[in-house]
DNA sequence: GAAGTTAGTGTATATTGTACACTAACATAG
DNA sequence: CTATGTTAGTGTACAATATACACTAACTTC
């Protein structure tokens, strides 16, 4: 099975940049190449694009391959093309970002001898290809945009509290914010449904859930309200 | 010169969306198709990636070869993967958009037999390929960017006055602004240098000249300081 | 010099952002 | 069952920013 073109052509892959939160630190998935090149290196997850597939039907195959997420928040992020960015051939790569709720996802057992494991981002290995490029502008994308549109709540379970919100966009954004601020302006978005249930489990006060309220969102959205922590 | 892979690939291409401003409207930059598909039809200007340039190569020269256009800012916009967005086989299109001031360039004469034309974005013609909704995205993230980034400077000459500027904003937002506020907020982000130099040639008091600083705005951006209209 | 046209300017009010500290509720250990 | 530890939850005063709004100045042309 060859093909053969008049000209010369790029392969074309898309490579994913998978954001999870724990408790303290923002993650990201890698994967730990099971061949040349930069074998033994810790890559993003990808590879290359079929013919009968778009490219987010790619990435979200990628994503499924190697782990087993499914209907996360996945978002186009750069098209990388540097002539060297690969040793082997011209590769152009299609990068996009996904969003998991780390709780729910273990990564899946080792496909095709790789290991996969979760990093935070300030003791990343030395990554493969132009991978801690491609990371590092996923991870600004997601400073600037988790401040005027509500993706933190991808990276949380259904119901949270308020402090575990609060919680994320300080490790998001890198620093503290004011508790009362915080939840005023929050709350006062309209986009939080506060529901009679309260944590359970905890050696202290439990606090209230809530769960992000998509509809209101979109109806906000249209009345031309603005989203912004 | 023919190539051969062991799997099929798609072709790669970059398509432009160049902005431009006159008098009164924002225009984009179309070329008519001398060949099939949609031979006749109006089409972004765009072409295939060459193995030995980068994207943003390609689409430098695609600019340059279809116009006149040279050192404009161009910025990537979205990478375009519909299986059957061309009829013809398997292409992915890599589109940016560029912002040009008009009144320095005229539109190349006609190459290869295709007429260039610039069209107010109300009164586009039909378009080839999916080149309308990549139109759309590329209108739509000026809209957005052009609020936190001083983008519009790109689109008015090196030497403009207050109202221009004023017009420029209200043009590509879409709505009136008003011209006290618009002042006091423009002059205190303190990126405009005031000229010693009035327009000529008007029938009416002559609007001081002022340009943009892109020095004092590459500190205030380290500083932190946000622009935002 | 009169008429027409756009430039250029300030203030009062409303809205939003920011700084800041204590009591309430619950679990657990003694 | 009481004391202790821990986090939840709440309001107000002040500062900064955004908004609404109308007239005089400067120049050209007839």
């Amino acid at each position: 099975m060859t093909v053969t073109y008049p000209f010369p052509r790029a392969a074309l892959t898309v490579d994913c940049v998978v954001f999870g939160l724990d408790e303290r630190d923002l993650k990201v998935m890698l994967i730990r190449r099971a061949l040349p090149p930069f074998r033994g290196k810790w890559a993003l997850p990808g590879g290359f694009v079929r013919l009968d597939e778009t490219l987010e039907q790619a990435a979200r195959r990628e994503l499924q391959e190697e782990t087993d997420l499914e209907k996360v928040f996945l978002e186009q992020l750069y098209t990388f093309g540097a002539i060297d960015r690969d040793p082997r051939e011209r590769v152009v790569t299609v990068a996009w970002y996904a969003l998991v709720r780390l709780s729910n996802h273990r990564v899946k057992a080792a496909t095709d001898a790789c290991d996969a494991a979760w990093f935070a981002l300030d003791v990343l290995p030395q990554l493969a290809f132009d991978h801690a490029q491609i990371l590092q502008a996923a991870y600004r994308r997601l400073q600037s945009k988790v401040r005027y549109e509500p993706l933190g709540f991808e990276l949380l379970p259904i119901k949270f509290t308020l402090t575990q919100l609060q919680t994320l966009y300080e490790i998001i954004l890198g620093r503290a914010l004011d508790k009362r601020n915080f939840r005023k302006k929050i709350l006062s978005l309209g986009v939080l449904q506060e529901l009679d249930e309260v944590e359970t489990d905890v050696a202290h006060r439990a606090a209230r859930l809530y769960r992000f309220d998509q509809q209101q969102y979109r109806e906000k959205i249209k009345r031309g309200v603005n989203f912004e922590i």
